[in-house]
Formats: structure tokens, sequence, C-alpha cells
DNA sequence: GCTTTAAAAAGTAACCT
DNA sequence: AGGTTACTTTACAAAGC
């Protein structure tokens, strides 16, 4: 009997923070090499790390999103390499800027393929989107831990909307619970 | 005072011109789509409870006029799918499932995913086959549903394949470019779905 | 509302061999 | 017929249109 939860995987953590500085992201965009700048298309300044992977967002205001790393660690790891650039560049960089998780993005497999039809109707269509001929998920907004879910017939699932890692947890028991409870899984 | 009476005439008559534009485009759409007198009914409907709830805020009428119609077509349980009523809408297919996910949520309208089978009167009819091709198709259906195949797969894909899979079952074959136009889905996914069918089926 | 960035899930589609 | 690439959905921040 595997359980569910140990197949969590975070596949994505979004993140801000500000240096506390503005800044000028053309001459940015020419002292930083990989910096990708279109102001037409976008004011943000994109700048990639590659240990560990991530891709940054830098505004003119010095605030940064940070995207597409595998762990809470990795972004401050990724971000903690941005602010040393900069600071190589003579840009005055705050001692320690605080980073606020904004979403973490996680997997993980339910171990039974899932009857959606059955799903959606089970967990009640008000709070479900079930619409295969636009998605082959299922959506289920949850409301604690405030997440939602994409369930697919596989059994595999996303978990998206949290700022915790134990999030992907929690949701992960109710969902499991839920579903054991209308006798939809195997 | 005049100006604030007049003003109200203007946004009524307005309002009465935009609910008008809105029911005859309900109108020309469904004729389009060959559906009855009812379906259009039930659509007006729709439409007059979203414009009721305020839902048309920064939607376009056409798209809510368009998602009410599809919506309606569920609910009478005669499906369009999405592509054919786009096809007859100047709203693009992506903001009418939109349009349509948030007025389905916003009115409770509660519709349960699309059956499949719903589709296949209608297809069948358009491929020219018999009723025998009909329920063989249906069964089709019923039985690679109970086997779980169903989930996550396109309700206009699934009853072609099985169209498809009957029209050879019953010696009234189709090819799969044909169904496959009628459907408005890929050979690709008839094959795919096709073969799972048919194993399901317990053939092959 | 849109633009950009990242990542997973599974289905469908377009295009090429 | 197969393979690759790309798009659909969810969440979220940023600045500007």
């Amino acid at each position: 009997m595997t359980d569910p939860a140990d197949s969590i995987e975070i596949q994505n953590v979004v993140a801000s923070t500000g240096i506390g500085q503005e800044l000028d992201l053309e001459a940015l965009a020419e002292d930083l090499p990989g910096a990708d700048f279109n102001p037409d298309n976008f004011p943000g300044l994109v700048y990639r790390t590659q240990e560990p992977k991530a891709a940054a967002l830098i505004f003119r205001s010095g605030k940064i999103v940070c995207t597409g790393a595998k762990s809470i660690a990795d972004v401050h790891d990724a971000l903690g390499i941005i602010f040393e650039k900069l600071r190589d560049l003579s840009i005055p960089v705050e001692d320690d800027p605080n980073i606020t998780v904004q979403n973490i993005v996680s997997s993980a497999d339910l171990g039974h393929q899932l009857n959606l039809n059955a799903l959606a109707i089970g967990l009640g269509l008000e709070d479900v989107e079930y619409e295969p001929e636009q998605f082959p998920g299922l959506v289920y907004r949850m409301d604690e831990p405030d997440v939602v879910i994409l369930l697919f017939g596989s059994g595999k699932i996303v978990i998206t909307g949290g700022k915790r890692t134990d999030d992907a947890e929690g949701a992960v028991e109710e969902i499991v619970e839920r579903i054991e409870s209308l006798g939809l899984l195997g | 005072r005049l100006r604030k009476w007049q003003e109200r005439i203007r946004t009524k008559d307005a309002g009465e011109r935009n609910l008008q534009f809105a029911l005859s485009e309900i109108d020309r759409m469904a004729s389009a789509l060959g559906v009855p007198r009812s379906v259009r009914e039930v659509a007006s409907v729709i439409y007059r409870r979203a414009l009721k709830e305020d839902l048309i805020r920064g939607r376009s009428i056409e798209g809510v006029a368009t998602a009410a119609l599809y919506a309606a077509c569920r609910q009478e349980g005669i499906p369009r799918s999405l592509d054919e009523v786009a096809e007859v809408s100047r709203v693009e297919q992506k903001e009418i499932g939109r349009t349509y996910r948030y007025i389905s949520q916003e009115l409770g309208l509660e519709l349960k995913p699309v059956d499949p089978k719903q589709f296949v009167p209608r297809f069948a009819s358009a491929l020219g086959l018999s009723e025998e091709t009909q329920a063989k198709a249906t069964e089709i259906i019923d039985v690679s549903a109970e086997q779980g195949l169903l989930s996550g797969k396109s309700p206009t894909g699934f009853a072609a394949a099985a169209i498809y899979a009957a029209s050879l079952l019953c010696n009234e074959k189709k090819t799969q470019r044909e169904v496959a136009d009628v459907a408005q889905v890929t050979e690709v996914t008839i094959r795919n779905r096709y073969q799972e069918q048919i194993e399901a089926m317990g053939f092959r």
C-alpha cells in the first residue's frame, strides 16, 4: 500500500521579492549576459539561472519574480545568484531581501484510475469543472487547504495555488478521503 | 431632470436593442445549426437569466448568446460541439468555452458532462448509417465507458470512434476520414479511440 | 482583460517523414 | 502510420497598456 502523499513532487515554485532599488533595465540588459528584454512585449527583463534552473522577471521598480524552481531552497539559491550578479554590477541590493512564495505547483499519483464522470457528480457539480471537450482534467477547487486540484483519469493529479509546502500534503489527504468516501477510489 | 429622464429612456432602449440583437443572434445560430425551436427558447431563457444576473459585464453579447445556445443544446440532450457552435458564431471557440464555464457556474446550471451517445443519431444519420449500426455504436460507447475508457476523452472523438467501429461490424463501412469530417475530429483521434474500444469489446 | 515566466497532468491537433 | 512540437487547463507575482 503506497501512500499517495509519498508521490508528491514539487514541480514549480513562484516567488516575489525586491532589491529596494530602481533599475535601468536597458543598461542591465547590456551588462547581464543572456538577459532578454523586449519592453514592447513585456515590461520585465527575463534572466535565467542554470543551477538551480529558474527564470527571473526583473522590473524597473526593482521588484523581481522568480519562477521555475523545484523547491523553496532553489528559489532562494537562484535569487541569491541574481542578487550577487547585480552587486557585481555595482547595483546596491538590500542585505537580505524578503522573499515571498506566491504559488507552489505539485504533482502526485493517487495510484488508481479515476472515473471522472462519476467524480464530477460525486464531488458536486457546483464545485467542479469537468469539460473533457476542452481539457482532459477535472478541476476541483478546495477550500481547506485553499488550492486547486486537477484530477486525471490515470489517477495522476496536479495541486496548484498553495503557498506552503504542506498544502499539497493536506490537499492529497483531503481529496483521497473525499474520493474514498464516495467509493470511487479503486 | 429632463436629461435624466431622457437618459433612462436611452439606456432602456439600448438595453432593449441589445437584448433583441442577442435573441436574433441566438435565432440565427440555432437555424444554422439546425436545432429545434424549443432549444432556442431555452437558450433565450438562459441569456435573459445571465442578463438579469449581470453576467454580461466585461463580456461580449455575442459571446454570452453563443454560450447560452451551447448550454441550451446540452441541457436539452442534443449537444453541439464547441467546434460546431464556433463555426456559426463570430466569437472564437476558446472564448465560447470560457463564457460557457462562467455562466454555467454563475447560474448554477449544473450540466452533466456531455454523453458521447448523444452525438450518435446526428453523426450516424449524416453518414447515412442504419438504426442497427447506431445501436451498435451506442453499445460500444456503453461498454467502453463502463470499463473506464471515457475519462478525460473528448465526447465527439469517443462517439466518432464508436461509429467507425460499428460501421465496420455492421458491414456499412465508412472511412475514418468520412467519420472524422462529420464529427470534426482527426483520423488520429478516431484511430486511437477505436483501438481501445475494440479491445474493450473483446474483439481483436 | 492582455502581455511574460515556469511546471505538471493527458488529450487533441498540425505538420513532417 | 509514426514522431515531434505545440496548444488546451490550473495558480501566481511583476508593470503597463
